[in-house]
DNA sequence: GCTATAATCGAATCTCTGTTAGATTCTTCT
DNA sequence: AGAAGAATCTAACAGAGATTCGATTATAGC
């Protein structure tokens, strides 16, 4: 047997997927080639059609993650809605993206560690560059928060906060939800981030 | 060459500290047990005359790591300070903690992943039950949080947010702390914390 | 229908890493 | 000084996992 009959081939997106449940679970190191063939019924070798070799399909994994937040947030950036809305949307956006699946690669950030030792020997030269281009991705992304909080705070509708500082405080709430959100719990991703989003708004406005 | 002269022995703290250290840089899969011998001089065989194995080496890193900020804490919560003067106090120790070193246990809680795989097969009987010794702690941990704003809403000087999901957010943007600073960053380990006490402390107190 | 290409597979290779075993050299205690 | 134990090392092994190779079968375009 070799080539499987049109109805049970799998698509390069149909891999990333697999790839990015699998990696939510394991992280970076404990998924292996194998896992993620298996969980689309390929064999570990059939992968390497579709991806040069491990790195290249997880760094496709983060960014195809990111990309996909970072669609949702430039329309909200974008609107002319007050910066509290903006930023409430936003919120919403990113936590709800981490609490479902294919954002793994937002979450996933977690795994940029792996993604910086890939510097010396290993690495292709083109492997290189899309890491880079993913970070400047991950950058932007970021900077999208600062963004709105900086035009708020100019506006005078925040407080004058450490922008570099509060931006990273809520990232890093948001990407935790990830680590403890349970699909069964007691509360929805949309639920975890209405309060997210009340918590950090309160600290913008108070008084 | 065999044993090394008394000046040059290393203490079991020697490469728990020198472990923590990897660890938090690499991550638990990419940390070798080679890695943190050649940290402390030694070869890899060496590390087993001091620990029975990787697991357990790597398990007492967390425990000493998230003890180490228990220690700090508990007494901040048995004091008789307002609940938010012992909040900013709390919030203090653990960032600190976390932007310095030994308190990688801590932080990588990131790691509790292969802790939860240590199920299966592999895993002593004994490394289980100090296992879920280290959870049971790590739940300590965060209701040492829980406890001080639930009181804090009791005796009405906090709004009454949702503790769980208050606690988890101040503690990922804690834990995100480890990811983003840098020893020679802009601020101090101290003055990212104190951010970060205003921050949850006016979206606590809100009005 | 044929042919080039795409998608798979099984087997083999290569390297890395945890772990064990046995030998060797300090230290300390008597 | 001698014995017992502690701390290390070198060598060797076993297993895992990424990656390569060649063979094999579907598909699509002509």
């Amino acid at each position: 047997m070799a080539r499987k009959p049109a109805s049970q081939t799998v698509s390069r997106d149909d891999i990333l997927y697999a790839a990015a449940s699998v990696l939510r679970q394991n992280g970076y190191d404990a998924t292996t080639m194998k896992d993620i063939a298996a969980e689309v019924n390929l064999t570990a070798a059939s992968l390497y059609h579709h991806f040069r070799n491990k790195d290249a399909l997880l760094l496709a994994v983060l960014e195809a993650g990111l990309n996909h937040v970072i669609d949702q947030l430039e329309p909200i950036v974008a609107s002319d809605q007050a910066p509290a809305d903006k930023l409430r949307a936003m919120i919403q956006v990113h936590v709800i993206s981490l609490t479902s699946n294919m954002a793994v690669g937002a979450a996933m950030v977690f795994e940029m560690r792996w993604l910086l030792t890939l510097d010396a020997e290993n690495g292709t030269a083109s492997l290189k560059a899309r890491r880079d281009a993913f970070f400047d991705q991950r950058d932007y992304f970021e900077r999208l928060y600062r963004q709105v909080i900086q035009a708020g705070i100019d506006q005078g509708d925040f407080l004058a906060v450490d922008v570099p500082v509060f931006t990273r405080t809520m990232l890093g709430a948001h990407n935790w939800v990830a680590v403890w959100f349970r699909e069964n719990g007691r509360l929805t991703g949309a639920q975890i981030a209405d309060q997210m989003a009340d918590t950090f708004l309160r600290a913008l406005v108070s008084e």
